[in-house]
DNA sequence: TTGACATATCGCAATATCACGATATATTTA
DNA sequence: TAAATATATCGTGATATTGCGATATGTCAA
């Protein structure tokens, strides 16, 4: 007994849809941004008040324009937005599932839940 | 006037413990780990019901030693388990925050909510 | 044991990501 | 305008990831 495609023992397991196909495309997209220990703290800090390119630099301990390039990442994603004052710009958080999102993180690996 | 780490304009930008540091990385790891749309769909997949390798490559779209390999980078995260039956190997979720963590991506992608 | 099937692993080439120095833009101050 | 400050962008080499064919392992049936 052999299929292409359709159920197999009461499951479906034909390939997936355009549209589902895209969405996961696009969620494997933003969780490859995501996935990034300098980026995530940044998120971090971002989702308590707006910083500053060069504070989260230095909270990160990293050089100010490879602060920008991650946040300009973060940006692109839609989870950043950022507002320029005078010669600073202030980036804060604009997607309300980050949040949410970090609480998921949070709960995973800075509890003492490795296992279950 | 000029700072090192501590308190800037009220906020703690200190660099972050190794502690944080630690789980931050541990945290990118696993989610370089599920930025993939492939893996998005086993796990979505999984969540649901065991499945076969075999099954899973099917309803991927790719061959059976490709999907294994996906497989075992989920494994190795802590996400899935594998149960041998014979000649096939039925894998799946243990890892409890990972419906969570797919429900807030189903939230961000698969619903009419692109901006907000 | 032999052969077929299901899954797993290995090695490689194409591609993507990363951190970095150099440089560019924008804004404030002298 | 010129210099200093804060961000942003560009180009590059090092490193990591991906998909693939080939191959290995493990299981069942004859």
């Amino acid at each position: 007994m052999k299929q292409k495609e359709g159920r197999v023992m009461n499951r479906v397991v034909g390939p997936p849809t355009d549209l589902e196909t895209r969405a996961l495309e696009a969620a494997a997209e933003c969780l490859k941004t995501l996935a990034h220990p300098v980026r995530l703290r940044m998120l971090q800090m971002l989702l308590r008040e707006q910083y500053r390119v060069g504070e989260l630099a230095e909270a990160c301990g990293i050089a100010p324009h490879l602060a920008s390039e991650h946040l300009r990442l973060l940006q692109r994603c839609g989870f950043l937005t950022a507002d320029r004052d005078g010669r600073s710009t202030y980036y804060r958080v604009v997607d309300t599932h980050v949040a949410p999102l970090l609480a998921c993180l949070h709960d995973r690996f800075n509890c003492g839940c490795g296992g279950e």
